[in-house]
DNA sequence: AGTTTATTTCGATGGTTGTAAAATTGTTAA
DNA sequence: TTAACAATTTTACAACCATCGAAATAAACT
């Protein structure tokens, strides 16, 4: 990864309430919130981020899509919900390029 | 660290140029514009920045104040140069959150 | 003093975060 | 199969923050 795109990636991840989400998402702490019929580690709805963070469902959904863009996360409409997973490659080509 | 701490250094290398300064401290590439007093790990000037990226001076300084203050690198004026280093242990910290 | 290197101040420009209101998409119940 | 509900998204807009350079200032060398 090139450090334009790392940059990008970085940048998805500036914003304390980013930050949370993607955390939230990567270590599936949202477990309880999520419909039954999902595994833990791939759940994530956008009610249940509100919940957590205490910011509108519009804001949440914008964030979502930044970091989507990053191509830190990967989403997925079930139902009424939207369904995340983290892609930690992405991520790790970051550190790559920063420890290298 | 914390996720708000880790955010504020994320955000010090959110920005391309930024990012860049610091990839030029961290390994070291300035050795050709330092002073030959210093050893090359250890050595980067503000001009030799202002070389590399093309942006002026007073913006390459600023960045430096920002990385300086997300504790990503220390700074020593050494004459009429300032010197760089970068501190591994800052990112080491946020990898550890993200990867945790 | 004059030159070189870096910093501060200030202003222009553009981007980011957030909300309210309306629109969209999917589900459920009559 | 409509009507009502529920989750998310889009649009429009306000408030705030970031990047950058020009000019002036500071610090250090010759």
């Amino acid at each position: 990864m090139d450090s334009k795109q790392a940059a990008k990636v970085l940048k998805a991840l500036s914003h304390p309430n980013r930050l949370e989400i993607y955390l939230s998402i990567a270590k599936g702490e949202q477990e309880r919130f999520a419909v039954k019929e999902l595994h833990a580690k791939e759940c994530c709805v956008v009610s249940a981020l509100i919940e957590n963070l205490k910011i509108g469902a519009p804001t949440v959904s914008h964030h979502l899509k930044e970091l989507v863009n990053a191509g830190l996360i990967v989403t997925e409409r079930q139902g009424k919900f939207l369904i995340a997973r983290a892609v930690p490659e992405t991520w790790t080509e970051v550190n790559t390029l920063l420890l290298g």
